[in-house]
RNA sequence: GGUAACGUGGCGGAAUGGUUACGCAGAGGAUUGCAAAUCCUUGUAUCCCGGUUCGAUUCCGGGCGUUACCU
């Protein structure tokens, strides 16, 4: 078998210039670009995604990009899944796969693995559900930590998501997700990786945001919006989660103005950051930090040479 | 100019003669198949000057400010 090369991952907060960056760098040592991103699936949802348009990628390969549709839900599983696939194929083609995103738990599944638990049928996950949304998170709870005590130091009673997903897990595979867990098995070397992280300084960040959010505006993101409601998708899909489309539907309903509205997606987009930059600084501790005021000279000099394994 | 009401953290907003709720924003943290999600922790305040009182943010007087109405 001939020379695979390392696979860049780039992480950074939210307006950071990461799709940018990837697409120099991806210039530069002949790669093809990753999707990392939770959000940027969804084929409906493009400017409010700021998903990078196609005479922007300057002809790099782009996937997992704008491909699934908001009607359906996406786990950090099907994405590990593509994408090691996708990993695959490109090292096949003698290119170098990045990675690119914000979505730290989907660079943790890359980098640590995520454990084969078994898909859960819909109709068992929704009956647990219906029966949460029935007797509430505190007694869900309770039954919870009867059901598996185990989790009684992970996962906190108020925390109804992880409740769920211990309680579905337990329940239909006779195993503590705890005890899952530690059947985790790395896919990849640690050597295999690249890992870059993107820093903004706050401020920088905040004034970037609120640049981007006005754009957005411009470009349509109310009627992007307007679309996506037409579609009438379910409440508990997890395109409705993309931030700007419950702060825009309230000024499609008359609730707020649009300035009211612009402010309230620049304010759930940095508390995003926010959360992104605790993940890095805690969880991504042997990443590369590079300032993004600095990514041009990084750039130059990283080392084509440097990024090639023998094997 | 007169009368009245009000003046509490960055903002909104309770309460009280003796530990200043709470919400939002901000900060720190967690994070294994919904993660742009979900959850945990958390600093900072009673307009100013006097008086009454053991003790005042609260009661009284004055000042300043805001708002409403009147002239």
């Amino acid at each position: 078998m001939d020379k695979k090369s390392k696979i860049i991952l780039i992480a950074g907060p939210t307006a950071s210039g990461k799709s940018n960056f990837a697409i120099k760098l991806a210039k530069k040592v002949d790669g093809e670009i990753i999707n990392t991103d939770s959000m940027q699936i969804y084929r409906e949802i493009k400017i409010l995604n700021a998903r990078p348009k196609v005479k922007e990628t300057k002809n790099i390969k782009h996937y997992l990009y704008g491909f699934y549709s908001v009607k359906k839900n996406f786990s950090t599983g099907d994405w590990l899944k593509k994408t090691i696939k996708l990993i695959k194929q490109i090292h096949n083609k003698n290119k170098i796969p990045i990675l690119v995103g914000g979505t730290g738990l989907y660079f943790r599944a890359i980098i640590n693995g995520l454990v084969k638990i078994p898909s859960i049928p819909k109709k068992f996950r929704n009956k647990i559900r219906n029966n949460h949304r029935k007797i509430g998170q505190k007694k869900f709870y309770n039954n919870l930590i009867k059901l598996d005590p185990l989790v009684i130091s992970k996962i906190s009673p108020n925390d109804a998501h992880r409740s769920l997903r211990a309680y579905e897990v337990k329940k239909y595979t006779k195993i503590s997700l705890y005890k899952w867990f530690e059947k985790t098995r790395k896919n990849f070397d640690e050597n295999d990786f690249l890992k870059i992280y993107i820093d903004c300084p706050r401020d920088d960040l905040i004034k970037r945001i609120n640049t981007r959010v006005n754009k957005m505006i411009s470009l349509g993101a109310v009627n992007e919006v307007k679309k996506f409601r037409h579609l009438k998708i379910r409440k508990d899909k997890t395109s409705n989660k993309v931030i700007g489309i419950s702060e825009i539907c309230k000024f499609l309903d008359g609730e707020q103005n649009i300035d009211t509205t612009k402010e309230q997606i620049s304010i759930k987009t940095r508390q995003y950051a926010k959360r992104q930059r605790t993940w890095a600084r805690n969880q991504m501790i042997d990443w590369e930090k590079v300032d993004y005021k600095m990514l041009g000279s990084f750039l130059k000099k990283i080392k084509i040479s440097s990024l090639k394994l023998d094997q």
